[in-house]
DNA sequence: TCGTAACTACGTATAAAAACGTAGTCTGAT
DNA sequence: ATCAGACTACGTTTTTATACGTAGTTACGA
């Protein structure tokens, strides 16, 4: 088999740097190019098609989610392997509707991405071990029925503004909103993300990748 | 100058593994070991004793303040440069008080590690651009008269819980208390985080390391 | 053109949070 | 022995959030 070229999309710069650097040190590894969010590695993807990309789901400007979908669309092609801090049910959803063939968590070691990068070559998929066992311990908790709990615009207004400590009338007289429409909105939010609270839907923000923190 | 050891404690393997790889490329650096967390770290250097130590604030079992605490009281010339997600005043605070000598962040790139490391080494402190970016620029936001903002053991177990979407009411059950201790504590809480509301209250604790998402 | 989804808005009611204040008990340090 | 801080608890009031229902407008695609 030829050598790969891959594309590592992070928003820390560090570990970027490190990645690529454990990356480059397989013999089968071509280039390796780094992008600091999903807009970066879009426009980046059109001058160098790679056969595999590391992205991670939160990064700020656009996120890994919307970065897997608008690659595939570029370059259908393209194996994404999602990589993300947390194991989180919102994600395998989001991810495998945007296309992904891999999820690893970073709390996994490199010689895993060595497999999922060996797995997504053949044309298989992989996941890793920790989130198997949470699918497989929790299965309450990976409802693949699930209403579609994608947010609209507004909506997603909103949270940032809920996240960032506004009350409904606050939020309102910055919108240029009744109060009442917040509340609706704030409504509609809890009962998409299946949260119970104001904190529920914190985390939720967080865990989504729609808030940056 | 000899070699010197190096201690990366973090959470993330594939991060620890990252950058074990760019210190150990450096020619004046000798041993790199890992640990998953405090704790692990802290058991760890009483075996293999460090010049410095780059430690991550956000971590489970024992966070990167108390981390810095106990291994500079396990050894006290060790330097103990922090890594971190976000630039958060809390944490210059907290850390500086732990007697770390440096501040990174993790999208910083890793000639600043360098350049960290060797300010440490020659007995300065280290502080990165951005970092200083921000307290120059927002100086309303490093109130270093602020009030100790530790929390007791108790507010950081109501905070917790709070973060997990339980109303005041569950809380009492959970920990039976009365509802109006649990309405107290959340008081408290608000005020020596400067929290305006639940929102917020959940963004300092994730931001603080006490909540692990 | 018909239907759907998003966005807007209001009414009403209850639950919860936030903002004051006071105060007793216990433990550990000086 | 005294003091401070942590933990507990209560009273009152106001503000916000949550729950449930309805409904008009607009934009967009089938």
């Amino acid at each position: 088999m030829d050598k790969i070229d891959i594309y590592i999309v992070d928003d820390h710069a560090l570990f970027r740097q490190g990645l690529k650097l454990l990356l480059t040190n397989l013999s089968f590894v071509g280039d390796v190019f780094e992008a600091n969010n999903g807009e970066e590695f879009i426009s980046g993807l059109k001058n160098h098609p790679v056969e595999i990309a590391l992205v991670d789901i939160e990064m700020p400007v656009m996120n890994g989610i919307e970065a897997a979908k608008r690659a595939r669309e570029l370059q259908p092609s393209i194996k994404v392997l999602a990589l993300s801090m947390y194991s989180e049910k919102n994600y395998y959803l989001s991810m495998i509707d945007a296309g992904a063939c891999g999820f690893l968590l970073k709390n996994s070691n490199f010689e895993e991405v060595e497999k999922a990068i060996a797995a997504v070559r053949n044309e298989n998929s992989y996941i890793s071990i920790e989130i198997l066992n949470d699918i497989l311990k929790y299965p309450d908790k990976c409802d693949f029925n699930t209403i579609d709990s994608d947010l609209t615009e507004r909506e997603t207004e909103v949270l940032l503004l809920i996240c960032n400590g506004l009350t409904n009338q606050e939020i309102a007289e910055k919108l240029v909103l009744s109060k009442r429409t917040v509340d609706k909105h704030r409504e509609n939010l809890l009962l998409k993300t299946q949260s119970k609270n104001t904190a529920s839907l914190v985390i939720y923000a967080i865990k989504s990748g729609l808030l940056q923190i």
